[in-house]
RNA sequence: GGGAGCAUAGCUCAGCUGGUAGAGCACAUGCCUUACAAGCAUGGGGUCACAGGUUCGAGCCCUGUUGUUCCCACCA
């Protein structure tokens, strides 16, 4: 062969060329196969003008690594990816382009031509995170790429809106909902994040009507909504103010008398044990509101300034009026005292913007009838999280879920299907759009203007991005999904949803299993952020180091669910690995004569030796895959490749791989190349690229296809005749012998130059026959005499180190100092005593040899026994000295 | 107010159903041994947060404590 290969390998030159190979043959093409069992992943869709971050690196790579292996497995593999159109984020991106190019906000374009510049928007910038996800090596369909826009997703949404209206699960009401004044919609109470800020309470005096010189003092920390204020409530068990209850109040400022109810909602602790009530702008307030027929008067308009019903503060924004009612009531000597107090604000998840809580007509899912499903599927295990604890977080969240808010007062997204007459007043609810009322046939109808949260659409995405609601094959063969990946913080976001609509709508949970991982963070542990500019780029990793070794790092390191700081020193760590295999396959092919890698008919020692610990690695790699325990698998192959295969096989065979032509070269060859081949077989999910690439220079016989690819090839299954538990042992015991003279060498600073004669005298004599050339290779002896146990050289002259299995000597003496020497010796043989005493006592006790597994006692007993000769052996060692 | 995570080597973290404490980086020593200096060999370094308990045996299971991070919740 002799195929000459650079010394390092170049991620940047090979990924890019080795994808679009695979992509132009079709290798990530979910096809249809009734022999085959279906293995589907539907990605979370990134927003369609987005750019890859490392969160979606981390996604990215968990899924591929999931689907390449399921394919590999032989399953029908189907990886569904695509985009969403992102609402408000999208929406409030082009809003700031215009703005910024042209001057224009979105009322001068009007919604249509406003519509058009986002969807230029979505042509100019949605292929960008395509790009980026193929870069990161993901074998997604993209054939079946969806978008939550396109034709059949928005037909998929404007069936289930239309289904849910007409179970009565969605509904139009006039509720306190979270408003945000910047964006100028409603959001749902997932979009609300609540943050701790400093703030103040402040105490007000109310006038008691009737009664000069009385107050009732009341507490807020929004003192600007008093002007909406209908009311004032007590605890009715509050002895303070019960004789208050039935009277009323005159509202400061306002001139307004407003009642004093009494509710339970007041906490008597609280404050003042009074509490003004605003029912239009506050939830607690609008339902105390409606227990006792208070007027909710809504004093801001939807950018959050005061309107007309706010006297003379109209035209203010919200933190204005405060500044004026507050300088108001101090003049008026009617603010009490000021108090600091920190508080729970709610504010806009997109804008950061301090949410306002605002009465007003939307649109509600009825959460309660499909939580209830959505509880069972996953109580039941029909739908199980890994890890399990996120099951907790979800239940908690079902458990306690409000209605739905869903309606939004954007242009980008889907409109909302329904028509208000302006005849009769009654709604017509459609599925397509309708050209006359349903009720009284009359043409004057207008549609909604509102659109419907996005994440109404991304909750239909496993199902919707199949085919449904038509029964197409593909819905047929590969719904229900299988694996959810996804990060935890948008469990409630998306999961939920997903598992809630699908339950309802194809009366099936989405998938058996939602695979949760953590957030990727800064080397400091911070969350990354534009804000704070700490964000690392994947691109640029992947570029620098190769998207192998980026993939390898986001896996490995961290358990399942748990955040991951991200450190450019473990990326060049992965790098040094994949260049570690490039290189020990470039040494492999320098020396290959052969052209397939079968096994050989006659193995040797090390072979046998090799086989069976890659039986090994081969069972537990594919249980942790099976367990999703990614990290755990993709350790287990880093460490044979490096350890087992690349320090020690390597170096092994190379006596017979450059010593003179014959069957046992041949062989070592053979078997070189079979290890390797199920070795890139076992990483190719972690380390796509690489290992497609040196797996094409590989010579692979007639059986496979010239044009056919590593990714599909089988996984590898443990073979019970390559199992060989006596050759491993021997081979350690080789081993053990090895390092023990590199121990002393090392210690006594002898070059590797510096060649010593080696005496070994052992009860193991035809193992350690074997291992001579081994001895002589990786022990750095010049000759290798073995000898029966007992027969070791007389010191002085000799330095001696003890195996279990073997007393080794070296003629050199003169490198030594004797009194260390000895007291090294005494040193390890006082050591390996307390070991052996502790491990006699342990087997000694009966609670231990009767109750502990006869395995457990049985390796115990091996292990006692091992070190019974080694201290033999130290004892001995010691009387010579 | 509820719930969850984390605490293991100097740093960042693994450690699967309890059975001899691990990796990467960093550090030290010696090596350019014709695959790889992005490498090889060797080494130092841990009361597994603390206190109890279960067990023949606990980093792992149970209880409590401390510290820390996060999520949820309508306390004005």
């Amino acid at each position: 062969m002799g195929i000459e290969l650079p010394k390092v390998y170049e991620p940047q030159e090979a990924e890019g060329r080795i994808y679009e190979r695979w992509e132009k043959s079709g290798c990530f093409r979910g096809v249809r196969d009734p022999k085959k069992k279906p293995f589907t992943i539907v990605m979370p869709p990134p927003n369609v003008t987005g750019q890859l971050h490392m969160g979606h690196a981390m996604d990215c790579t968990l899924q591929d690594i999931l689907i390449r292996f399921k394919r590999m497995q032989g399953h029908a593999a189907l990886w569904v990816p695509g985009a969403d159109h992102a609402g408000i984020a999208t929406q409030i991106k082009v809003e700031e382009d215009l703005r910024k190019n042209e001057g224009l906000s979105r009322h001068d374009l009007g919604r249509e031509k406003f519509l058009e510049r986002v969807w230029d928007w979505k042509e100019r910038f949605g292929g960008r995170i395509v790009a980026q996800q193929k870069k990161m090596g993901s074998s997604c369909d993209w054939e079946r790429a969806r978008f939550t826009m396109d034709d059949g997703l928005s037909k998929a949404v404007r069936h289930v809106f239309v289904s849910l209206y007409n179970k009565g699960l969605i509904y139009k009401g006039s509720r306190i909902v979270n408003w945000c004044p910047h964006c100028i919609t409603a959001l749902s109470d997932a979009e609300v994040e609540y943050k701790d800020k400093p703030g103040h309470l402040w105490h007000i005096k109310y006038p008691i009507k009737g009664e000069e010189g009385r107050y009732c003092v009341v507490a807020t920390t929004r003192p600007e909504t008093m002007l909406g204020d209908s009311g004032v409530a007590v605890n009715p068990n509050d002895g303070r103010y019960r004789d208050l209850v039935g009277k009323s109040c005159i509202l400061p400022l306002m001139d307004r008398e407003i009642p004093i109810v009494a509710d339970e909602y007041v906490d008597l602790e609280f404050g003042t044990g009074c509490v003004k009530m605003t029912p239009a702008h506050d939830p607690n307030d609008f339902e105390v509101g409606l227990r006792h027929n208070l007027e909710s008067i809504r004093v801001l308009d939807d950018k959050g300034v005061v309107n007309e019903k706010g006297g003379k503060y109209q035209g203010l924004d919200r933190y204005e009026a405060r500044k004026a009612v507050l300088a108001d009531l101090e003049a008026l000597g009617l603010l009490e005292k000021t108090e600091d107090h920190a508080h729970n604000v709610g504010t806009c998840y997109r804008c950061g913007t301090d949410v306002e809580p605002i009465i007003s007509a939307q649109w509600f899912v009825r959460m309660e009838p499909l939580a209830r499903e959505a509880l069972r599927v996953v109580n039941e295990g029909e739908t199980k999280f890994v890890p399990d604890r996120f099951a907790k977080t979800y239940t908690n969240w079902m458990e306690n879920v409000h209605d739905w808010c869903v309606s939004r007062q954007l242009w980008w997204g889907h409109q909302i299907p329904v028509w208000y007459c302006a005849d009769c007043g009654k709604m017509t609810v459609s599925e397509t759009d309708p050209d006359q009322c349903e009720h009284c046939r009359s043409r004057n109808i207008q549609r909604d203007p509102d659109v419907l949260d996005t994440w109404f659409s991304s909750a239909l995405w496993p199902f919707s991005t199949l085919g449904w609601p038509e029964n197409t094959e593909d819905f047929q063969y590969f719904y229900p999904t299988d694996v959810l990946v996804t990060g935890y913080d948008i469990i409630f976001f998306w999961v939920a949803r997903m598992i809630f609509s699908a339950c309802e709508h194809t009366g099936k949970p989405p998938f058996h299993t939602v695979f949760i991982h953590g957030l990727v963070r800064d080397d400091k542990g911070r969350k990354m952020s534009k804000s704070l500019g700490n964000g690392i780029d994947p691109l640029e990793i992947a570029d620098k180091y190769g998207a192998d070794a980026l993939r390898f790092n986001l896996v490995t390191g961290n358990s399942p669910g748990n955040d991951m700081r991200f450190y450019t020193e473990r990326c060049e760590a992965m790098r040094n690995f994949a260049n570690k295999i490039w290189n020990a396959s470039r040494f492999l092919m320098m020396n290959l004569t052969i052209d397939k890698c079968a096994l050989p008919e006659k193995l040797e020692l090390e072979d046998k030796w090799i086989l069976s610990k890659l039986n090994r690695v081969i069972s537990e790699i594919t249980e942790n895959m099976d367990r999703y325990e990614l990290g755990v698998a993709a350790q287990k192959i880093y460490d044979f490749i490096w350890d087992d295969y690349c320090d020690w096989y390597i170096e092994l065979t190379k006596t017979r791989l450059q010593g003179e032509d014959g069957d046992s070269k041949v062989r070592a060859q053979q078997v070189l190349c079979y290890v390797l081949t199920q070795m890139l077989k076992l990483l190719h999910p972690f380390m796509p690229f690489i290992t497609e690439e040196i797996w094409q220079a590989l010579p692979h016989g007639d059986e496979v296809a010239d044009n056919s690819f590593l990714m599909l090839q089988s996984w590898p299954v443990a073979a019970e005749e390559l199992n060989f538990p006596n050759e491993e042992k021997a081979m350690e015991l080789i081993m053990d012998a090895i390092r023990a003279v590199r121990v002393r060498r090392s210690e006594m600073n002898v070059p590797p130059s510096k060649k010593a004669r080696l005496t070994v005298a052992t009860g193991e004599t035809e193992t350690f026959t074997l291992g001579v050339p081994f001895l002589k290779k990786l022990a750095y002896a010049s000759e290798v005499e073995i000898v029966p146990a007992g027969q070791a050289p007389e010191a002085p002259g000799q330095v001696t180190v003890v195996t279990h299995a073997a007393q080794i000597s070296m003629p050199l003496a003169e490198l030594v100092d004797l009194e260390k020497e000895k007291q090294r010796v005494e040193k390890e043989l006082k050591k390996q005593s307390a070991e052996l005493d502790k491990l006699n006592a342990k087997l000694n006790n009966p609670g231990f040899v009767n109750k502990a597994p006869a395995q457990v006692v049985e390796a115990e007993k091996e292990r006692a026994a091992q070190l019974t000769q080694l201290v033999a052996k130290l004892e001995e060692q010691l009387k010579t000295m």
